[in-house]
DNA sequence: GGGTGTAAGTGATAATAATCACAGTAACAA
DNA sequence: TTGTTACTGTGATTATTATCACTTACACCC
């Protein structure tokens, strides 16, 4: 994915840096960038009127984000975007990458590329939790997250990015009291440990089995 | 649309009949072919080991299909592609779309387009069945037929595919005896009724509103 | 050290949806 | 006409998940 970083930057834009909890766009806003991450790491969000969140990525450094509006008539975000952490991306002006698409094909293959692999992602998101409900959802939210920000340590993979219950709660659309149950049993279960406040995943094969997972791949089976 | 019909034409390939239920792929095979609807409809679905069948979409003239493992270095189909009606497909190989990318930007642009329409769709499919439980998957789906498949009629918009209630369960991964007490609950409200076995939407507003529909247009909020 | 705020954990209950087990219907073929 | 088959409709029950109403735990500040 660094090919696809590099090829980016030689598209004119600016680097803008967001703080924690600062909101790079929110949904509704026009749209007049697209963007990917430098630095920092960016909840992709979006909210029902009932209050609700639904969290769909945690952008990372290599990530596009705002891609979607790029090819609309009226174009308009559709999710926001908050800086988790600080963080810096880099934004290029529609028209400008609308240009720079039309003269070098390499750039446009490699977009297609990048968003057929979204489209892959979302589609077995889609799958784990219209198959196997709310534990899949939960199941495979665990599962992105220890692909994206999982480190090797001698007894699992520790989740390195904090979350709270709601916070996880809000990426499989779920009750933050029934996602702290399903945690509670997993943890019962060893399955999972709590760690400093970070999740440790002792046993990812259990998460992977229950979900019938299709082992697609750290490239499609993640959360950036 | 059309346009991007025409642009495929330019492209080597060939047609490929299709009688009502058979397949053009399965799921797990070998990727060789990007398609494009010429005529007939064509049903894209998914099972699962449990015996599901979870379905995607309805493809008709103009739509794409198996597109997704287009860039992926073992090229394998995640979806079935079943006839629906008799149909005829135009096919492309992998390597001659490759070619045809690199050397014409106008047509990888398009197929941005086209790509990032799908993505969208998924999303607010998503969207309607996280957000809304069953009932916003169904009357999602309810919504995209007669988007896609609706034909104004004095009384509502008349859903012109033959469905049963177990193909439309499959579209909202729902148990076709809920799917079929939800219908009925419509039926008593008076917003749809059934007409020679096809569905007929009286006020589809009351569904738009039961979902909290973002009105995104037909080109988003369709089965196709 | 006590107060405050935020997150985690949990029981009870309600709402939603799936499953099981049939009965009814309609289309079609023998 | 009578089977046969596929689909529709429905009651009863169970399973899953959300909601409500708390208690507990922990970090941080004064």
């Amino acid at each position: 994915m660094d090919s696809m970083i590099r090829q980016f930057y030689e598209i004119p834009g600016k680097v803008v840096a967001l703080k924690a909890g600062e909101y790079l766009f929110r949904e509704g806003d026009h749209a007049k960038h697209f963007y990917f991450v430098r630095s920092g790491q960016i909840f992709i969000t979006k909210f029902a009127e009932s209050g609700r969140v639904l969290s769909l990525r945690l952008a990372t450094r290599g990530s596009i984000i705002g891609e979607l509006p790029l090819y609309e008539e009226n174009p308009v975000y559709i999710f926001n975007a908050v800086a988790q952490s600080p963080s810096e991306v880099y934004a290029i002006e529609f028209p400008t990458l609308h240009s720079y698409l039309e003269k070098k094909p390499a750039l446009a293959i490699n977009l297609l590329k990048i968003i057929g692999m979204h489209m892959r992602k979302q589609h077995s998101k889609f799958r784990d939790l219209v198959l196997y409900g709310k534990k899949g959802a939960i199941y495979s939210t665990l599962i992105r997250f220890a692909n994206s920000y999982g480190q090797k340590v001698d007894d699992g993979i520790l989740i390195t990015v904090p979350l709270t219950n709601q916070e996880l709660a809000n990426y499989s659309a779920t009750a933050r009291e029934s996602l702290n149950r399903m945690l509670s049993d997993l943890r019962r279960q060893n399955v999972i440990d709590i760690r400093d406040g970070l999740i440790l995943i002792r046993d990812i094969n259990f998460l992977k089995q229950e979900i019938q997972c299709e082992n697609c791949g750290r490239e499609i089976c993640n959360i950036e």
